[in-house]
DNA sequence: GGAGCGATGTCCT
DNA sequence: GGACATCGCTCCG
């Protein structure tokens, strides 16, 4: 398996850590295959001061991992049918996290199809173009992986980096939201075919 | 290609 | 009881 992001990669606010999120790969080790994708799109949610963070309101049973060390997955179920993936940020005790929006296919593209319920061949983007797309892509669900450490090696679910830097990020309001609707924290990489909704 | 809308479970007020 | 960090399907241009 490639290395992990280290721990102390997700110590700086959300903000940081999505842009440097963008362009580095996300593994999980499925049914003895690796499906891999590079997340192209992300978007920050901060703890305190950000009305539309889960955590906004307080620790709960549902955002705990939030509140948590830096580096887990926190994996929420929204719309009575959709996971989406977030990598907590920021020391333990302190809220924050990252929602990952979109990610660009690199390894196991027939599988993330059958997951879809789609013929193989189909274009990239409609595999994990989208929060909920990508975590069926990828197979996550609440039960399997809310709270997972994607730090450590032997976890199920990582995130590395394999030296591909983004030429130009391009920042926007964040997507879904009717509160503070008009800050510009979701982050994605000029040009990618992956990212979902506006692309400039 | 864009606006409108229904499907659906979980959590908080 | 209502809101919800979504998606895929219609219908309309």
């Amino acid at each position: 398996m490639p290395k992990p992001l280290p721990r102390t990669f997700y110590l700086p606010p959300p903000d940081i850590i999505s842009k440097a999120l963008l362009g580095k790969l996300i593994t999980h080790r499925f049914e003895g295959e690796k499906l891999t994708g590079r997340i192209v799109e992300v978007e920050a949610y901060f703890g305190e001061n950000d009305p539309a963070a889960h955590s906004f309101s307080g620790k709960t049973a549902r955002n705990a991992v939030i509140f948590g060390p830096p580096g887990h997955a926190y994996v929420y179920f929204i719309y009575g049918m959709y996971y989406c993936l977030n990598l907590s940020c920021e020391p333990e005790g302190q809220a924050g996290c990252v929602l990952i929006r979109a990610l660009e296919p690199v390894k196991g593209m027939e599988t993330m199809a059958r997951l879809r319920g789609l013929a193989s061949g189909v274009k990239p983007a409609l595999l994990t173009s989208g929060p909920g797309r990508l975590c069926q892509a990828m197979g996550l669900t609440r039960s399997a992986h809310n709270g997972l450490d994607v730090t450590d090696r032997n976890s199920p679910l990582i995130v590395h980096d394999d030296g591909y830097e983004p030429e130009l990020i391009v920042a926007t309001p964040r997507i879904g939201i009717s509160k503070a609707a008009d800050l510009p924290h979701r982050y994605f990489v000029a040009g990618n075919t992956c990212v979902s909704g506006p692309r400039k």
